[in-house]
DNA sequence: ATTAAATCACGAAAAAAATCACGATTAATT
DNA sequence: AATTAATCGTGATTTTTTTCGTGATTTAAT
């Protein structure tokens, strides 16, 4: 069913749902793609061209339905369906995530921290507790819990990722430099913040 | 000078440079394309292609040397050239990116953080310290800081927003959901934690 | 009504990116 | 020395993504 949408089109989805949470909230029913093509600096039929994706008609001369885009989106982005998750490393990314209610609202659903630090455990953050890393096999295992945000120091990724592995974590959401090795049933996602970014200020400062 | 290299080409390379680091690490002095692609899962003469573009000869039957490599991808990607940045908001993100020390080795040099909470003020944090927000035009013209990291709450975003580029900051790298309206003159890049993790997380999860 | 202006839909063209395929080269092996 | 296998370099091909152009539709204005 998930029709397969390129990276490059999700990126830009998360972008436009951004702009129809600011004008729900402002009180606007419909958004044309000039003006959001303008907000975004990209061409206006690209605009429409992804909302086409969307099976979500717009109006001639009107635009489109703010609210429908919005739920089209989160539908089509999956942030219907909540995905559970665990972030593995209380360090302060660790926590700067746990907080980060944006997560919730596009449907992952993190459900508790680990850490190894014993002057950690059991601390709430956000109304999530932190648990010792030695409970997550029996954890992921009862909650049926598949993705894991790593976020733990670089040097310790790969032995951690190994254990998420072992415990049946089938997705890895990796926020450390380490580049993982893993089984090819698992999937990882590098978190490249500096990666883009780099590209994006360095092209004029000389 | 600085090529225009495309935004996917850029993270492939902050990737590649993470092989090198590591193999440098093991002390292995030459790496081949295959390896490496098997490491990411890609194809390996889309690893060569990469690495034409960084103008860094391979040896047939031998491979790459790491030690060129890495160095050929911190010039292309300009981790050599410092940029100085400052942090906006001082919250949970915020202090994890002050403490995030890959930014140094990436090039990007964090100077201080800002915040506009009294409790805040004054703390040292990795070594840089928090200041109240109102300083921050005085401290941009100062110090030349072209970059702002703007970590504030989404509702203040914008707000904040006008006052950096009033202070003369010229990049914006955003990590707030919010999408900025900003004169041509400011560049924003957006920082979409969620964006492409959701493409990746629903691929399969069904 | 008629006209004008804005906007969508969509196919076609162009550009960019990824993959494939294969010859050339080199190190190791026989 | 000849053979083999691994690897690079790169042109050709395919796929993906973006942009362009045109006709249709709708609202607002005359």
């Amino acid at each position: 069913m998930s029709k397969n949408i390129p990276e490059k089109v999700s990126n830009r989805l998360t972008l436009y749902h951004s702009i129809m949470v600011e004008y729900i909230e402002a009180g606007i029913e419909t958004i044309s793609s000039p003006q959001i093509a303008q907000r975004l600096n990209i061409d206006d039929s690209q605009v429409r061209k992804d909302f086409k994706l969307l099976n979500n008609a717009g109006k001639c001369r009107v635009g489109y339905m703010v609210k429908d885009l919005k739920d089209s989106i989160e539908k089509t982005l999956g942030f219907a369906k909540t995905k559970d998750a665990f972030i593995v490393g209380s360090g302060h990314l660790g926590l700067a995530l746990a907080k980060y209610d944006s997560f919730n609202s596009y449907g992952l659903n993190i459900l508790a921290l680990f850490d190894n630090d014993p002057q950690k455990i059991d601390i709430q953050v956000n109304n999530k507790q932190i648990f010792h890393i030695s409970k997550l096999p029996n954890l992921v295992q009862r909650l049926g819990v598949e993705i894991a945000i790593l976020t733990v120091p670089r040097q310790y990724a790969q032995q951690v990722a190994d254990f998420l592995i072992e415990s049946n974590i089938k997705y890895i959401w990796n926020f450390t430099p380490a580049v993982l090795k893993v089984p090819p049933s698992v999937k990882v996602w590098n978190e490249n913040l500096m990666g883009s970014f780099l590209q994006f200020a360095c092209k004029d400062i000389e």
